[in-house]
DNA sequence: TTGGGTGCAAACTCTTTGCATGCCC
DNA sequence: GGGCATGCAAAGAGTTTGCACCCAA
């Protein structure tokens, strides 16, 4: 196994594709950027914002979504929305499958899965509408195993 | 063919679910559900009231989100989030294919599509993991033919 | 007549923007 | 040193809530 984790080849990779479409790099930036890159799954601006206070650094929560909005530009991290009102970032990882979400309707429990028929149906799909698809996501909703017994 | 359309068949029903769960019929709810009935595709909730502001109707926005979220949870109608922030609302309809959506992150344009392998994948995939599902969205980003070209 | 339905307006929450300060290049 | 990055605070926008009035049952 490599010594360099997919946390911070992401990391990196984000960093570069920053710098490489203009933005200057700041510590709010790089603090910011590193612990997306930890992430396993989605977070919010606000949930962002207050793990980074709990950690490297405090960031101001207009930062936060600067920096995402950014991110999201180039590509590097995701948007998706679960619902309750609040948009959810996560990174793109390439060469890895990538996942999906399941809500909780009761709870509001988000989880991951993946799955490969899933993929192909898109991928099928995606070629023949006219539009240039460059993301897709997919939400499930249902009561999860606790909220369904 | 019947001369009961889909959009009333929906309506109707839509109407007696409410009933039925114990809410009470007053205009501006008879109207609301009258209108959804007749969207091939998702609405706002500020385009929802404007629409019957220019018809039936005027209903105060408070009224709109309301009516809104007894229907969602009798399941007659599914919220989406396409971005933008702005939830939209659609009725589902049994019986018939159901559609997912193309948003073009240009413009914004959202588009219905539908695809069958893509349902196929999905119910599959419903049925093996611990969440008792009880819907699904699929959205695809991506510039549509006019922005990418 | 009574209790839920509706309208109005204010409150709330997430997100964006303006401006002054400070740091990266 | 110049200019973008950042923080702070206020503004925006969509959604929710409190309360009084009205209508359906």
């Amino acid at each position: 196994m490599s010594h360099v984790t997919d946390a911070q080849k992401w990391t990196e990779r984000a960093l570069q594709r920053l710098s490489g479409a203009g933005y200057r790099s700041g510590g709010a930036r790089r603090e910011l950027v590193t612990l997306l890159g930890e992430q396993p799954c989605a977070l919010t601006a606000l949930e962002i914002e207050a793990a980074l206070a709990r950690g490297a650094r405090r960031v101001s929560r207009a930062s936060v979504y600067r920096i995402l909005d950014e991110l999201e530009r180039v590509r590097m991290i995701q948007r998706i929305e679960a619902g309750h009102g609040m948009a959810r970032y996560e990174p793109v990882r390439t060469g890895r499958a990538h996942h999906h979400h399941v809500v909780c309707d009761e709870c509001g429990q988000l989880q991951p899965f993946s799955d490969e028929g899933l993929e192909r149906a898109i991928k099928r799909l995606s070629e023949r509408i006219p539009h240039a698809v460059t993301e897709h996501e997919v939400l499930l909703h249902g009561a999860c195993e606790n909220c369904s017994s």
